[in-house]
DNA sequence: TTGAAAGCGCTAACAG
DNA sequence: CTGTTAGCGCTTTCAA
């Protein structure tokens, strides 16, 4: 792509004002030992020629940019979505600016392996510290901050804020195993996550101190999309033996499975109950039972770490757990009433 | 903030591996005349050290840099979220990667003027060019393309995509006043906003055109915020002659109007008629009749726009419509039926 | 108060 | 195939 018109940089404005670059730059950085008139002027001719910064020069050569990056794999999923709104909301609480980092698909990512560096690398280059979102790697040898939300090693050597996956698995099991279910389906997350082996642990763990047997046949994965909770949903209900109740490790996947059961014609609660986890706005208008994960919540969280972190700059290698709710809702409307 | 260790670059790469710097940067950019065993021993020492390259260094020396950016003046409401979902899916499809920038609040750069020019900067300091969304400047002497979504101005330098809010409101009136209505109130933008302006245009013609006199009563304004639309609502519905419609001029505050009629404890459809605009994915629960704007194929189009742009070099100062859609939902519930 | 000059980390000719 | 040499646009000593 060939650039016709180069842009203006410090060098135009100094020519044009008759003085040098430093000064220029010096104007431009607003310090103080710069004659009034001077400044005036290099600002005029700075309008005039409307110029501005290059900040990738200028990042190079100074520190504090003022400048947080958030890292993520995609960026239209809910669970996405409410991670950028809690971090949205600390930035705009905070003299810092955010920039948001994303191949799109995570799925892209996957084909070059330096792309995790990659990535890391740009925000590392301008930011003055970044946020990551379920980062697969354990070592970023970084020279800013980095805190990093539900990642995969659950005791990673940088700050991270952990939702309590565990906890709030296990309490999602109890609440179904209270209303008096035997028979419970898991529909768990890809195995690399540590959040979904902890939630499948919650689910294992409920049973077992329930005195339930665990049948195998029950538990079955997916990826935490709703593709994956409709195929999931369907494997279980048509089961010979169909679940009392079904517990879908995220709130995609119960969307998924409410989906299934509409067209198999079953009634959510009656044929069987569900129960989501990480709650997002829709599925609080299906009505769905759910874990509240408190997502946004981790992305605000993190981001007033990072941004303590880079302030006052102590050696916070803490964790922070963000507790998980189970919230049960009315319906919006009843379950299982058709749409026509 | 100090920062203890410096980041390694690619002369420390270069050293250990007793190769020069630019030996190094060849292997990093994939050349192909590099002997396959200086590549080899080189990637191993990038691999052991850990080196990442500096973004900000290389984007000022080498012109493509696959990097988009899109700038939004907030992160968090459901438009920005419906472009950031198009333009998502575009750059997943592309060869491109993303990169968001907000400076999380609208209000936080009304303080400071070259806020603006500040932003656009950084985009255009490392990016192959960017993506605005609602600009309010009309000029942006930039050197890289740029593509704007819904600009202030409605006949921009640069390409840009427009929504059809003057067709669009247009169909909405035709709708509701095909229904039979005389009394329409109607809930308007910030009267900075093109699309708001347009959207009353429609509402004002289409009225003139059916021959019901216009009452200024029932013109009330907002700022696309659910809050404002409750305001609105509020307004229109304790209206001694209270319309027996209202269209609110986007989605989101069509949930207002839908919110306070709840607690005027007013049916719809039954004691007036509501339409929203720019259809958001939670109004499809409330079951709102929606002029349906396809944000996220605003988001998608300007993107594949851009990329043709950056890859072809052509002088497309084109613009592109995007026509909205009425769209008639069922609802997912009866009208003004009971939460419990 | 200002300018000259030295780099930041990198890529891109140009020689070898 | 590889090293040397220039810079990219900017900030920052160090002198003047």
């Amino acid at each position: 792509m060939e650039q016709s018109k180069r842009s203006i940089t410090i060098r135009d404005v100094a020519k044009k004002s008759g003085v040098s670059v430093s000064t220029v730059s010096r104007v431009l950085n607003g310090k103080v030992d710069v004659a009034k008139t001077t400044k005036n002027h290099v600002l005029k001719i700075i309008d005039e020629l409307g110029y501005s910064t290059n900040l990738a020069a200028r990042s190079m050569r100074s520190q504090k940019k003022n400048l947080i990056g958030l890292i993520m794999p995609d960026i239209a999923y809910p669970y996405a979505i409410e991670i950028m709104k809690g971090v949205n909301q600390a930035i705009a609480e905070s003299e810092f600016d955010l920039l948001v980092y994303t191949s799109g698909d995570v799925r892209k990512r996957g084909h070059v392996t330096s792309e995790q560096k990659y990535i890391t690398l740009l925000a590392k280059s301008i930011s003055d510290g970044v946020i990551v979102v379920a980062p697969v790697a354990s070592e970023y040898n970084i020279d800013k901050p980095i805190v990093s939300i539900d990642p995969v090693m659950s005791n990673p050597t940088y700050p991270s804020v952990h939702a309590t996956n565990y906890e709030g698995s296990t309490e999602a099991m109890e609440y179904l195993i209270g209303l008096g279910h035997q028979r419970i389906g898991f529909i768990g997350g890809r195995v690399e996550l540590e959040s979904a082996n902890q939630r499948l642990a919650g689910y294992r763990n409920a049973l077992e101190k329930a005195g339930i047997p665990i049948d195998e046949q029950l538990i079955v994965s997916g990826d935490y999309t709703t593709k994956t909770g409709i195929e999931g949903g369907q494997r279980l209900l048509l089961l010979e033996d169909r679940p009392s109740a079904i517990f879908a490790s995220n709130d995609q996947m119960a969307m998924g499975v409410y989906q299934i059961a509409e067209k198999l014609d079953l009634q959510i609660p009656g044929d069987f109950s569900l129960v989501g986890f990480d709650n997002i706005p829709e599925s609080k208008y299906l009505g769905l039972t759910t874990v509240d994960q408190f997502i946004s919540e981790m992305g605000y969280a993190a981001t007033q770490m990072l941004i303590r972190i880079i302030n006052e700059v102590p050696e916070e290698n803490q964790t922070l757990k963000i507790r998980t709710q189970l919230v049960v809702r009315n319906s919006c409307r009843p379950y299982g009433e058709k749409k026509n």
